[in-house]
DNA sequence: CAGTGGTCTAGACCACGAC
DNA sequence: TCGTGGTCTAGACCACTGT
């Protein structure tokens, strides 16, 4: 049979089919949510050994192209509903409206927010947050610990630092902060938020953040660390965020002076 | 052998064998830079054969915690320098200076710059592009694909598109735009620039941005799309960026009000 | 050359899903 | 029950690296 293939080839055998599948999978042949052929028909189609096939579908599965059910079949994937970001999230106008930004997201998308809260209770804070706070090694903090979810699919990954001066005796410390969320509360406490920080990066997720977050294999992460500064410049928070890559875009705006 | 693995537990023999890998990494056991011990010796060591010692190490290779060197061994990965892309890169100062965003980043970090050009002239608009610059589908803008190197090593592919009608007759047009990059182009055309979005997404990349940009397997990819509107709100370009994760922290500021 | 990882085979047995 | 993917074996042969 062997269509297509060149087992002489420098391109390994498996590469060749996993080449042949992504063709079909990208010119639509195989539309997002189809099933590919099974194991055994490739087998036979391509005329190699199931290890090779299975190598093959490996790769793609590398790609984040397809998505491997157990008894049923490997299935193209479906793009998710994209979960944009705006660079104002934070802004006043929403905390003034009562609403911490998660909510405020999910309503304009209506869907139906959740929060797991893991922990909300002191700590002793690590190197890279205590230098973003302005404070000493291991000082203490408020660590708010949760997962967010949409329509109960989780989406989020999100653990405040908050420092323990501020936190202290107010509502922050318990597990439902109130209207506007802790932001609201921090202001309360004195500290007008003047403006947030934040750093972008990408990787593969770790095998808690891929069971947390209900990942599937070659899922990257979009890791966020951001800083809230009060209008003295004194950062009040710092908020460490991993999100499944395939459901957000994050919008920022840039100055051009 | 089997040191810690029970061939009778859920957990798949070849992820316990990950696991065991994983923690002696994250233990610092194997330190950045640190060989693995061969498969053979990882067979004899755990009782199992070469496939499921090979599965073990494709996990961790998926995760992008080790490399594998034909003939040389597996190596745990060490992370490369990263480049933060800081909130005010295109800050008019910058162009001022007669530098473009790419140069005056390398420059703040010792790396020799290059770029390779792979096409500069007029293209057909695709639909996301054009409604991103209030075009109609299927108009004539140009077109600038390159990839960036640092020190030699790629780090960006970058494709820009202008309006047809605005960059017709000037410098952009050519493969080096001159002094100030495409941005000052724009600026003396009439258009002083007001603002730039950007909505960045991760993902894994394709097989041509992987070997474009060289990246190991288990590497996600940042896509950056960046749009530039002049003082009247117009937008004058978009910018379409690919870049290895491993290599960039992005960096935005945002407003409180 | 010996040692390493890379590819491929042929087969066994298991676990899950649908009928 | 049958077809699906998931795990594991035992071995062959190849390609690359270092000595």
């Amino acid at each position: 049979m062997a269509r297509g293939i060149d087992p002489m080839s420098d391109r390994p055998v498996y590469r060749q089919i996993a080449d042949a599948l992504r063709a079909r999978i990208e010119s639509g042949d195989l539309a997002a949510g189809a099933r590919l052929p099974s194991e055994s028909v490739l087998m036979s189609d391509f005329g190699v050994s199931g290890g090779t096939v299975r190598q093959a579908v490996a790769v793609l599965r590398g790609e984040g192209l397809v998505l491997a059910e157990h008894g049923r079949g490997v299935f193209v994937r479906t793009r998710p509903r994209l979960r944009r970001l705006s660079h104002d999230r934070f802004a006043r106008r929403h905390r003034d409206a009562g609403k911490a930004a998660y909510l405020a997201e999910s309503e304009a998308e209506s869907v139906r927010p959740s929060v797991d809260v893991y922990k909300v209770g002191p700590e002793t804070v690590d190197n890279d947050v205590a230098e973003r706070l302005g404070l000493r090694e291991g000082a203490k903090v408020l660590v708010r610990r949760r997962r967010y979810l949409s329509d109960d699919q989780p989406t989020e990954l999100a653990s405040s630092f908050i420092p323990w001066s501020l936190a202290e005796g107010t509502a922050m410390t318990q597990v439902n902060p109130g209207p506007g969320g802790i932001y609201a509360r921090i202001e309360e406490a004195g500290h007008r938020l003047g403006r947030f920080t934040e750093e972008v990066t990408a990787r593969m997720p770790t095998p808690e953040e891929s069971h947390a977050l209900r990942l599937a294999a070659g899922s990257p992460v979009l890791a966020l660390v951001r800083v809230a500064f009060d209008v003295d410049g004194k950062p009040v928070e710092v908020c460490d965020t991993v999100m499944s890559a395939d459901h957000y875009v994050l919008a920022y705006e840039l100055p051009a002076d």
